[in-house]
RNA sequence: GCCGGAGUAGCUCAGUCGGUAGAGCAACUGAUUCGUAAUCAGUAGGUCGGGUGUUCGAUUCACCUCUCCGGCACCA
């Protein structure tokens, strides 16, 4: 019979299996009450969740960082339990919780309105007033798509086809209303409390394929209390202040308009900032052993079609023509740095040999993508290619991180995660060489002692990069500095 | 590109159930020398994003289009 390990290291024995919450009552009636959910042998689970033979048991209560993650999921069940009760013939889908809060995914013809978010939330009010509790069980897989194929929930069908053969399919009711879903949640609706709000509507593609349907998103943020979400939304409202955008103008900085969209009129004022950013990064680059260069901007199509980028990113590079030629605005310098490498014979004597340039390109980014300075069609990249022979990458890469570390810490920021993207399906160059730049680039990291998450299928299409990504005061992350790691383009334009 | 929202004075925004538009701040002029986010009085400033249609008449309605905002997809 169950003994069960408490957190604090007492024991406490039992003679029959005991469910999370009869232990919580075990220890006192307050907090059965407060109880929120479980974490068994480190895994969270229901109060509801019985135990049946030794084990560690921690009481989750709004206290803990991990009930924090449990409301949130909650919000989106009793939003979508909101939307079908306010919207009948509405679709659910997906509805996770997420950083500060949480969104669900929904399928209707007739789209919401900014109106309909008022609603929703005082009826996800009154869902919570009624404090329903929240029972999982499970069913068999065929049952399971009968039930939901039954009330028209196609896309739930999709989902549970698709749930492993072995696992189990557990379902969460709460009053008439339920949902597939893993779990754990909280023991009630009531639990959720006040702390949440309805934020925004968006779109978004079924199963993040843009060639599936759109459904229709709604974003929530949910916190402990009332006075929690006061302060989310507080700073929030700091963080828009900050805004570059918005500082961009009232402080004189820079404009864009109509007639050239992601490009940017800088003024006196920004460009001076500007300026002084660039001399200190061309002042870093000279210390680290780069040489500057600068190479054209129109470059003729054939060095594209060579290097690959032409048949990948045909629709988004500028062209121009002249005299029964096609030229392109160059997206990126890699190409043209080639060019340079390839003047005049190379010695191993001359590896490695670093070039760097602030190069202007220009995309044709697509329209919805655009984004203030942060993503644009005409933009300087700070950018310099390595030519060095292959035990010079370990070295080469180390230096690049610390030197990129150290322009980081020198503008204040602090929160950079490091990502290894590795080959895409759509690709150049041989496996042989893919397995060789992956591994090293993956060495590079070990033998930083970096931490970092792996990215399978987002490298480049000539080769796997490691991404350094940033926040900006709204939270956003983005892509700053990336390194990546090519053996096939050289090639391709001639490098030997 | 896709879904939704928005584009009205330099800025932030209100408004017209169709009869050519207003507020606050900024600007300018004059008074005040007091203030350190807003002293008083006055003046000026907009083909209401662009196009087409309906209409006697459109900024207001319809359609198309551009740009921006929030997401999604994309991101060399």
């Amino acid at each position: 019979m169950p003994t069960i390990t408490l957190p604090d290291g007492s024991r406490r024995e039992f003679d029959h299996p005991v469910s999370v919450h009869d232990v919580a009552a075990d220890i006192g009636p307050g907090l059965a009450k407060a109880a929120l959910a479980g974490k068994v042998d480190g895994a969270l689970v229901d109060t509801s969740h019985v135990i049946d033979a030794d084990a560690e048991l921690a009481i989750i209560t709004a206290r803990d960082e991990e009930a924090l993650e449990l409301m949130r999921h909650d919000a989106a069940h009793v939003m979508a339990q909101a939307v079908q009760e306010l919207y009948p013939g509405t679709q659910v889908t997906i509805g996770p919780a997420i950083e500060d809060g949480f969104y669900y995914d929904f399928a209707r013809e007739e789209p919401f309105t900014p109106e309909d978010l008022g609603k929703i939330e005082a009826r996800m009010h009154e869902i919570v007033k009624r404090d329903l509790p929240l029972e999982r069980e499970v069913l068999g897989r065929d049952e399971a798509i009968r039930v939901f194929g039954e009330i028209g929930e196609d896309y739930k069908v999709e989902i549970i086809r698709d749930i492993p053969a072995g696992e189990d399919i557990s379902v969460y009711r709460q009053g008439d209303w339920f949902d597939v879903c893993r779990g754990p949640h909280l023991p009630s609706t009531g639990k959720l409390g006040k702390g949440f709000k309805l934020m925004k509507l968006a779109g978004a593609y079924w199963r993040g394929d843009s060639d599936n349907a759109m459904l229709q998103r709604i974003y929530g943020t949910a916190w402990r209390d009332k006075k929690e979400l006061k302060a989310y939304l507080h700073r929030l409202e700091e963080a828009e202040k900050r805004d570059h955008r918005k500082l961009g103008k009232v402080m004189d900085l820079f404009h864009t308009q109509e007639e050239a969209p992601g490009m940017v009129f800088w003024h006196d004022s920004g460009w001076q900032i500007y300026l002084v950013i660039q001399d200190y990064i061309r002042g870093m680059l000279k210390q680290h052993g780069y040489q500057e260069v600068h190479t054209p901007q129109v470059l003729d199509r054939s060095l594209w079609e060579k290097s690959g980028h032409w048949d990948k990113f045909g629709d988004m590079i500028f062209t121009t023509h002249s005299e029964h030629r096609d030229f392109a605005i160059k997206p990126m310098n890699c190409p043209a740095h080639i060019q340079i490498y390839n003047q005049g014979l190379k010695s191993y004597r001359d590896l490695p040999l670093r070039l760097a340039e602030f190069g202007t390109c220009h995309r044709n980014e697509p329209s919805g993508t655009l984004h203030g300075l942060m993503r644009v069609r005409n933009f300087v990249q700070d950018d310099a290619h390595i030519f060095c022979s292959e035990d010079q990458i370990l070295g080469e890469v180390s230096d690049f991180i610390d030197l990129l570390f150290k322009v980081y810490a020198d503008f204040g920021f602090e929160d950079i995660s490091v990502k290894l993207s590795t080959r895409p399906e759509q690709r150049v160059g041989e496996e042989a060489l893919w397995d060789k730049a992956e591994q090293a680039l993956e060495n590079a990291l070990k033998h930083k002692g970096m931490a970092f998450d792996l990215q399978p299928g987002e490298g480049a299409f000539y080769g796997p990069k490691i991404e350094f990504n940033l926040r900006d005061c709204l939270s956003r992350v983005w892509q700053l500095g990336t390194i990546q790691l090519d053996f096939s383009m050289p090639g391709r334009l001639g490098a030997h």
